[in-house]
This record gives structure tokens, sequence and C-alpha cells, in this order.
DNA sequence: TTAGAAATGTAGCCATAGCTACATGTTATG
DNA sequence: CATAACATGTAGCTATGGCTACATTTCTAA
């Protein structure tokens, strides 16, 4: 079977589009993004949960996040760990300053999404859902240009 | 200390916003999405590297994907077992029918994601890259109102 | 005050998705 | 046509992030 045919070019597409070491570095950051996109979800859980109910319990969080509340204690004990939260067992679930500071940020950048989405003509509900996926994969620039695109259809 | 403060709501903020059971169903909406993500970057780099050079090779995949051949070997082998690509051992990987048609769908969606962003004035590298992570949480309403807002721009 | 309910913790399973180190197959070329 | 370069495969490690089943702690209410 033929190697990388280099004396013959076979098909030859127009666009050479995004080359393979662009897009290589592109799908690594994504990847590393997702690695913190768990952080996220849970110091922000555990903000919204302390807000509305004084606390943060395992239980409400595993409610609030779709898993088992098993899943929410490994995954506590890591943020622990990294130094977002301060937790002690059979307890409730405290944010640290490292911990607020990224719930503050995630809060603002979720705004700032469902906002845009909505401009669009998204519904409410659907903007709500798809910000969840989309928020962690905006990059400064793409966000700047949503806050603009909003301002400007308002 | 207190439990869940069933007779005093403790503080109250205005927005009770998305309910535990929205925002849950909607984290679990995007970690079924991640699942496929896998799927939908590797067909798509499957048709892009067979366009470009006539077949695909496991060391091109690695390249153009960021990762390590011993990866993308492991992968190919899910990707097969799932039906999306057909391979034999130190041949070429070829896309099924199955894996053409996601890979068709990934483009175009990574298309449209592209064009909007650019619309909106993120330079194309940025544009290129936010996509990658965006691309795959975009529900067909918001897929929809990007490519209406990105017309109406032109 | 104590029993049962609710919350939390622990053990151990699974799959995905990275990696290094090493083994084997394939191909190009001297 | 043999060998070296390159591609692919395999073994086995790590971490994340799901899960069920069962143990323990805490809290509420009879």
């Amino acid at each position: 079977m033929a190697r990388r045919s280099k004396t013959a070019p076979a098909v030859r597409k127009p666009a050479a589009a995004r080359p393979a070491e662009v897009q290589a570095s592109a799908l690594r950051r994504t990847r590393r993004e997702h690695a913190t996109e768990t952080a996220k979800d849970y110091v922000e859980a555990i903000a919204d949960i302390t807000a509305l109910h004084g606390e943060a319990r395992a239980v409400e969080l595993a409610r609030r996040l779709g898993v088992t509340h098993v899943t929410v204690v490994r995954t506590v004990a890591r943020l622990q760990r990294d130094g977002y939260v301060s937790a002690k067992p059979y307890r409730s679930i405290f944010l640290t300053e490292k911990g607020s500071r990224l719930a503050e940020e995630s809060r603002q950048r979720h705004e700032v999404v469902v906002a845009f989405l909505r401009s669009l003509g998204v519904p409410e509900e659907i903007a709500q859902t798809d910000a969840e996926g989309i928020e962690h994969h905006v990059s400064p620039e793409t966000l700047a240009a949503f806050k603009r695109c909003a301002a400007s259809r308002r």
C-alpha cells in the first residue's frame, strides 16, 4: 500500500484549510479546558446553593449536577485537594477564596453567553442548556464579541 | 449544624433561576455530548486526511489530533467497534457509511460555527480554535440562529 | 432518649482517554 | 535483498468521572 504519496498528491482539495499543527493545538486546548469544566460546574453550583440555602450539602449538589452523591464526594475531595473548597466529613462544603473567584468568573461568563444566545432569539431554556456546554470553550476575544453583539441588538 | 432549613429559607436570592432539575439535565446532556466529541473529531480528521492524501494513516491522525499514535490506535479500535470506521492491522483507516455521514455533519456544523464567529469579528485563527470546543454543544435551534445571524451580517 | 430516616463515607466496579516503553510489521533504498 | 527507518501494535501505568452496594454518622421526631 502506498505510503503518504509524496510524489502523487492524490486528490488535492482546494482549501488546505487548517494545517495539522494548528488543529492539533486547538484540540489540545479543548481537552485542557475540559479538565477544568468540572471544577467550574461544581464551584458555580456550590455558590448558587449557598446563596439559596445558606450552605451547600453534597446531596443538593448531586441533585443539581445530575450525578450520585458518591461522584460528588469524590469530586469535592479533588476540589479540596486543588484548593477550591474546604470541607470536613459530614459537614457542609465551603468555597475558598480561589473557589469563590472561579465561581464568580464562571457565573459572569455564563450570564454573557446566555444573554447573547437570548439576543439571537434562542428560547430561554435552550439558551441555558446550550450555555452549559458552550461557556467553557469561549476565548476572551469571542466572549467580547458576544457582549458587543448582544448589546448592539438590544 | 442546621439541615436544609425548611423552616427558615435563609438568604433567598431574587432569581431562583434554573431549578436544580433543569440544570441537572443540561449538565447530563453536556456530558453525553462529550462522549461523542471524540468520535466526531476523529471522523472529521479522517475525512480531511483522506481528501488530502488519498488515505488516512494513524501517524497523520495522531499529528492532527495532537495525541500519540497509541491513543489513536485505541480510539480507532473503539470507533470500529461502534461502526464508524473499518481498519485492518497495519493498514489505512476508512470511514464507513455511518462514519462518513457523521463526518459530513460535523464538517458542516464546524463551518457554520466558524462562519458565524468570523461574522462577529472574531479573528480567523481564534474562530477556528473556539469552534473546535463550541461546535459540539450547539443545539439545532442555536445553530439555526447562528446561520440567520451570520447571513444578516453579511 | 432512642429508633429510623437522611446524609455522608468507603470499597470496588466500569469506560474513556491520556502516556511511556517496548515489540513487531512494512516499506524504501542502498 | 537485506537492513534501517518508519508505522503500527501491545503492555501496562495514570487520572477523571460515572456507577452500585454497603457502612457509618448525623439529625429528627416519636
